[in-house]
Formats: C-alpha cells, structure tokens, sequence
DNA sequence: TATATTACTTCCAGCGACTGGAAGGCCAAC
DNA sequence: GTTGGCCTTCCAGTCGCTGGAAGTAATATA
C-alpha cells in the first residue's frame, strides 16, 4: 500500500480523519502528496508520524511539542539530552497538576462526607464555598 | 460601601476585572444595578456570589456547575442531597483524572530515566512514541 | 448510461472560559 | 483644558479539535 486516502491514512494511525486534515493545516504532519483530484495522499512514513503525534498528544503534551517532539524523532543526529528535557517538563507539569487534584480531593471529599445529602437545607459544601 | 464600580467589586472578591464583566455577560452574576452613567454597580450581597463563585471555580466545577451551585446556594430550602450529588460527581471527575495522571507518570517517568541524556541520539522517549 | 451514495475538498463556526485590545464616553486632578 | 484613569461595548484570539455546509470526484447499483 504506497499511497493512502485520507479515510485509510486515519483508519491506518488511530486519528479521525478531522483531526488527520486538521495536523495537514496546521503543518504539524503533511499529506506528502496530492492526487490528480487534489485528494491527499498519505504513505507509511507519514502514517508513522501521525502514529508518534497520536501517542505523544495521549501522554499530554501541547501540539507544539509534539512539533518539537517530531522533529527530534525526525532527526537521526539529536541529542536524547533534548529529548529528555522536554518530557521532564512535561513530568513536572503532571507532578504540579497531581498535587493540585490531590489537594483538591481531599477537600471535597471531606465535604461530601460531611454533607447529610438529605431534604434538608444545611450544607457543609455550601457553607464551604459561600 | 453600598455600591461599587467594577474594579472595587473585581478587588473584593479575587477576580480580574474582565472576569467579572464576562460573568455579568454570560448572566452569571449579574450587576444588581447601573448608574446613570452606565457603570456597573456592584453591593455586598453580589460580591459574596462573585467570591462564591470564584472558589467553586477553584474547585474544578465547571461554569454550568457554578450556575447550578449558586442556585442552590441562594436556594434557602434546597436539599444538601442536590449539592451532594454534584460535589460527588466532580469527586468522580477527579478521581478518573488522577488515575489518567497517574499511569502518564508512572510510563513518563520510566521512560525519563531510562534514557541517558547526553549528546547521543539513542533514545527511549522517542522510540516508545515512534 | 443514469443515478445514488460515498469520499473527498474547502471554508466557516462553535466549544469553554476567559483575555487582550481598540474605540469611545465619563470623571477628577492639575 | 488637557492629561490620565476608569468605565463602556464589541471584536478577535487562545487550544485542539469537531460539526456542518457547499461543492466536486469516484464508485456502486439499477
């Protein structure tokens, strides 16, 4: 399979086709080529790319970096110290954003625990909030 | 202080001026009245909702949430069972994120360690995402 | 061969929750 | 009187898509 239409290059990574025109746009992941009929044309190596865009934006990470990210996967000679930067920035925007919902847990859930949930009006979380 | 301009009210209850004209725009918290001058005027009943509105925010609930929350909240004969039931699913909310968050963290942090990070190309961040 | 359906194209709009900025009115101080 | 600050409205942009309209191309069926 040489060359793909757009339906089969994102059946082929696992994105809607929205999203594969979209990354096209945007000029994160190109058609390589079109058709006579202006169609896209995907091939495996750009289907590959749509792969690493796919499971680098699942573990979170801006499609900026992903463009980042692409290039460092692109290039043969990079330093995987690059690599490595960047998703420990990304480690510690998910510590930062762990300790929040952590903090943010253990409040709530005190105040549904403490709340009746019954007819009657009184209401820790209310009170809480107010 | 019976009445306030926008940036005294925005003062009092902890939100960017432009935040507290946007909830006046989406009907949120609205002005209790204008001047005649057209100013916004702000009381001290409205402020508590911007400020309650402020921390439901800080919890994560979504602005529809905090509608529901702040009628409840001017609700005297609501059932604290109503609130309960929100507060318990956005504790649900968190707690699927922080599953999502965790199993990130748990494959991020393996991979950050296992790779070298020095000026060699070799990489395991990069080759988990290819 | 004619038609119906599907797949593709572009472009525009909307989501949520703001935020920035332009253009203009109002008010107090110097 | 003019400078500066605060207020107003309205429009645009953020992020990452997603839905839909309108039009063209390819394909399947009658």
């Amino acid at each position: 399979m040489i060359a793909m239409n757009i339906s089969q290059a994102a059946e082929a990574c696992g994105l809607p086709v929205k999203t594969v025109r979209y990354y096209a746009d945007i000029g994160l992941v190109q058609a390589p080529q079109r058709a006579a009929n202006g169609y896209r044309q995907y091939d495996d190596d750009s289907v590959r790319k749509l792969v690493f865009v796919r499971r680098t934006r699942e573990f979170g990470f801006s499609v900026e970096e992903c463009r980042e990210l692409l290039g460092l996967y692109e290039d043969r000679s990079r330093a995987s110290a690059d690599v490595k930067a960047i998703a420990q920035q990304r480690l510690a925007d998910i510590e930062r954003k762990q300790a929040e919902l952590a903090s943010l847990h253990d409040t709530l859930s005190h105040l549904v625990q403490s709340c009746a949930g019954d007819d009657r009006p009184d209401c820790p979380i209310i009170a809480h909030l107010g």
